[in-house]
DNA sequence: CTGAAAGCGCTAACAA
DNA sequence: TTGTTAGCGCTTTCAG
């Protein structure tokens, strides 16, 4: 005994209104009489009407909804993106649809093949490397923007995101001003691109600072807590201990500061750490991490806002946004103690 | 020169078939003969068909979709249920649709109405405490099942949780087994379920062992990092110095651990601390924190089971998962030293 | 195994 | 300001 659904035909019916006129009043667009207005709302009311968007879309051929894909949720980074696209979508009165790909070509591309179906009005997202655009290619052939927030595959997009070169560039200096000059630069794989941004940051500082920056100071590896300890021990063994650590980002910090320790150093003192990120955990640690900090929510909310503008047309042409990071000093980084290392 | 829509109707021309068999294929159910599968595979690929989830969604009165609500993203307990969740319902074959209430019962109840209109297949929710539950009735009047990840707002409701007065109960087991006797539990708000669980559950230890709970070394508060702080620093006024605090959740036992350092005491020895929840900084802290261990991607991914469950229809009856906490034993808890205090 | 016909619930034109 | 008429693109009968 299951009642029969609802439909905006009934609401009219039982208002006395045309379907048009309920379909106006329902979406609080064009005219309407006021006296029409009252009658259709107390029998939406009245019968638990509830809008169907799926026809209207349908009708309509827009959506309403944006995709945002991302490649691996298990990164507080994203969690921080998540909010600001939340928060400022909504506002919007968009609708978010998730997809997660878990770094994974094909699923991403599989994902991008669902937004295409569901008609999404636009797409954020943090791509995987490696896709052969065929997909991007889809959506821009519909005119469906796509805002970046990591690298994007090719030069004419839309993209948001931070001065990597800047921030390394003022990490390091920071490092020289305290007086360190064994610097390495350590953790992360050399084909991101963000790796190679930070490396000539790096680079850029030394040089400015009249070092040239040494090979034997840069050790790369996984871009993890496991991956920054060996990274250092191996760093250790081929060049001797550094004064300074530039870490590729905030979780190869934390075994960076894991590895100074155990070698029976004092990490902040007797080595200064810097990370990338600013991941919250970077404010617990011990000690507490300098680190050059990227707010991905303010990001985020750019891109969100970024991706409206290009769904309701107000400009077409990709738009690169890059922000200043900052510098957030804290416990990891101490002036040079002039002893037995002087 | 915009190239009108490619739809099923084209498709079907173009293979020389009816739209019906042409749906068919393109779903993959019901029966085809190979050659026609072969044509229309290929006309779909030549003309750059894309199914239309709206038009079929419309046709077929279901979405294929699943609702998630969450109250605070910003929480990284959440970010870890979205992992789980994100993975299971992805292997199912849903797609996500995501809302954040940021709190808001008002926000809530918008989004709730929201994802009515999108006709989602079920609904995966934290739920923000004090609804009317006016909303609810309306899933539940449709026949759409809701799983809850927080406590549900009535008896009969599907949830997945984790057994708060167990977890607490063995937290205390803990402490008193290391020979501490001043137990405090600090912080989180007594009006939250979970709250009063981990406090029964903290009871029951002490009286087990003996001891009678004093409300002295009861202290709520924010559920913050600030919170541990100020709540840490009340009870030491009320009721002088603890050899144990049992905190309402990691962010409080971060503050806890920072008030006693700043008191000239060691944390883990002076005063042992456990947290509840174990997020990621738990592992990073110092020193690293003993911590119920919850495990939300585990619940949520039996959460997006049970959801599925329902939405398949496999059983109605409301189903509560309650899941065991586990004790992850660092190095914020050592055994009582028999020294000044003893 | 396939096709013809009839809508799903809504909105967009247009005419009134 | 309102109503009429035609679909949006798909799936679902049901008959072949």
């Amino acid at each position: 005994m299951k009642s029969k659904n609802v439909t905006l035909q009934d609401v009219a019916r039982h208002a006395g209104v045309s379907r048009a006129t309920a379909s106006r009043i329902v979406r609080g667009e064009g005219y309407a009489s006021d006296e029409a207005r009252q009658k259709v709302l107390a029998a939406m009311e009245e019968l638990g009407y509830i809008y169907d968007r799926n026809a209207a879309n349908l009708r309509s051929r827009q959506s309403g909804t944006v995709g945002f894909i991302l490649s691996d949720i298990d990164n507080p980074v994203y969690g921080e993106s998540l909010v600001g696209i939340s928060q400022k979508l909504d506002e919007y009165g968009y609708t978010l649809i998730l997809g997660t790909t878990f770094n994974s070509v094909a699923k991403q591309d599989a994902i991008l093949a669902k937004m295409l179906e569901y008609r999404v009005d636009g797409l954020l997202m943090v791509a995987v490397p490696g896709s052969d655009g065929k997909m991007y290619e889809k959506f821009s052939r519909r005119n469906i923007p796509i805002v970046y927030l990591r690298e994007p595959p090719n030069e004419r997009a839309n993209y948001v995101g931070v001065d990597n070169r800047y921030g390394a560039k003022m990490a390091t200096e920071h490092l020289l001003r305290l007086g360190r000059r064994r610097i390495a630069y350590v953790g992360g794989l050399p084909d991101l691109t963000p790796w190679k941004l930070r490396r000539q940051g790096y680079a850029d500082a030394l040089r400015e600072h009249g070092l040239e920056p040494d090979e034997q100071w840069i050790v790369c590896g996984e871009a993890t807590r496991v991956g920054g300890i060996s990274a250092f021990e191996s760093l250790v063994d081929q060049a001797g201990l550094p004064d300074a650590v530039l870490c590729f980002n905030d979780m190869v910090a934390f075994g960076v500061l894991h590895a100074i320790r155990e070698k029976g150093l004092v990490p902040g003192k007797d080595i200064a750490v810097v990370g990338f990120d600013n991941v919250r955990e970077a404010a617990i640690s011990y000690p507490r991490l300098t680190t050059v900090s990227m707010s991905y929510k303010t990001t985020s909310i750019l891109a969100a806002q970024l991706l409206h503008e290009r769904i309701i047309g107000v400009d077409t042409e990709p738009k690169q946004i890059i922000l200043k990071p900052e510098l957030v000093i804290r416990e990891s980084c101490s002036a040079k103690q002039d002893n037995r290392y002087s």
